[in-house]
DNA sequence: ACGTCGTTGTACAA
DNA sequence: TTGTACAACGACGT
């Protein structure tokens, strides 16, 4: 866009205003740390490390806005309106269920003063600790989608949660503080920035070359929500019906369609939850099925998430599962979590019987997960045997691809590339 | 070359 | 609530 616009001399501008940093500054910053001198040019891969090189993000270019900023010269080219949802392909949606989220920048800031308003919650901010099963009130700000769509700037929250800080005798640090995860949104814009094909496994350095299992019917029983798994069929509909849900909640679908159950390519969940999340962000997204899948950043791959008993443990009478599946609404907390295991007579008394009202589990999660262990042994072993020099032997032609500047440099088609302030 | 440490697993014991 | 086994990865920094 930006080449086309210039050969048409339309004028652009392009500051960097969308993340707290500028990736292609701590990029080059981390290329200068002392550990680092011969990294070739690679982004931070680890939180401390991007944190370390990053420091303390600069503050919002203006607190107040009186006007929309004047556009520049359009170079003789009309302005057309703003496309219609139908012109974005968004068209097929049924309006029958209307999500709890409002849009604008206007709902943003009261959202945003909402939440900052309970200092005390903001000092305490946790992240892991938050409930993935609190659908009434839940348990993050939801700040995400508007942060998305540039309704609120990421520097003025970060300084406006500092505030909040400067207000309370102790508050929460990162990772796991609020202020963290504003931090964690910059860290995969610098490292999707930095890294070819991030948004792929093939010819993606830091993705483990996995070889997934290609299988229709269970991705469409994952994406429709008809695993037959309570919890994970409540989130997937909690997907479809509202467009968000929370971060542990992702991890828990996440994680069994991946590496923990199904087996079956983060690329294909990555295209749900893009299409399907009103949050959805390139970076963030990938990033986030890339952790999940255990192809990047963490690799601790026989922790898996129990469909069973992770949200069991927040949510023991199912309330968040017979709101959004409402044939299981009377099924008791019992069995629940496990439906397939209540005896017929209970099932009729619920009217929801296994297999024709609510579906069998797709899977054993016993069976499925102890496999998935092993399938995911195999990969990286495989991986270390050279399938993929993600470091070690091929260093040169591994790493120069970053510095050189030449053909592996992030497609700027593909990457949101930031500019230098001008 | 090697030690440290990592936002968010589970089941079970004490 | 805290600690342990389970089985053990890799980025970073010294």
């Amino acid at each position: 866009v930006t080449d086309f616009a210039a050969a048409s001399g339309i004028e652009v501008f392009s500051p960097v205003s969308h993340t707290l940093f500028d990736p292609a500054e701590i990029i080059e910053k981390f290329l200068f740390s002392s550990a680092n001198l011969k990294n070739g040019g690679r982004p931070p891969l680890t939180y401390q490390s991007f944190v370390a090189t990053a420091g303390e993000p600069p503050k919002p270019v203006m607190e107040k806005y009186s006007e929309l900023p004047p556009i520049g010269d359009t170079g003789g080219y009309e302005l057309l309106p703003v496309p219609k949802l139908e012109e974005l392909g968004y068209g097929d949606l049924s309006q029958e269920y209307i999500p709890p989220f409002r849009g604008g920048e206007t709902e943003a800031l009261k959202r945003m003063r909402e939440s900052l308003q309970d200092k005390e919650w903001v000092a305490k901010f946790e992240k892991p600790k938050g409930d993935p099963s609190a659908f009434l009130k839940p348990a993050t700000t939801v700040l995400s989608p508007y942060l998305k769509f540039g309704c609120l700037s990421a520097r003025y929250f970060y300084h406006c949660i500092q505030d909040v800080y400067r207000s309370t005798k102790t508050h929460t640090k990162p990772p796991v503080s609020l202020a963290g995860q504003l931090l964690w949104r910059d860290f995969f814009y610098t490292v999707s920035f930095g890294t070819p094909n991030f948004h792929q496994m093939e010819g993606n350095k830091i993705c483990k070359q996995i070889p997934w299992r290609e299988n229709g019917e269970l991705f469409v029983a994952w994406r429709d929500g008809r695993t037959g798994y309570p919890w994970i069929d409540a989130i997937m509909i909690q997907l479809r019906k509202w467009g968000w849900m929370h971060h542990l909640a992702r991890h828990s679908v996440a994680c069994f369609l991946t590496r923990g159950d199904l087996y079956i390519h983060w690329e294909q969940g990555r295209d749900v939850f893009e299409r399907l999340l009103i949050d959805s962000d390139w970076a963030i997204n990938n990033g986030n099925w890339l952790w999940l899948s255990c192809s990047s950043f963490f690799y601790q791959y026989h922790r898996i998430y129990s469909p069973i008993s992770f949200g069991k443990k927040y949510d023991p009478n199912g309330d968040y599962i017979r709101h959004f599946i409402p044939v299981l609404k009377d099924m008791p907390k019992e069995y629940i979590y496990e439906p397939w295991t209540a005896p017929l007579s209970v099932q009729e008394k619920a009217r929801c019987i296994v297999g024709k009202d609510y579906p069998k589990p797709v899977v054993d999660h016993e069976a499925a997960s102890k496999e998935c262990r092993k399938r995911m042994e195999e990969a990286y072993a495989s991986n270390r045997l050279g399938g993929n020099p993600v470091k070690g032997n091929s260093s040169n032609s591994s790493r120069r691809k970053f510095s050189d500047g030449g053909q592996d440099v992030p497609d700027s088609s593909m990457s949101k590339q930031p500019r230098k302030r001008s």
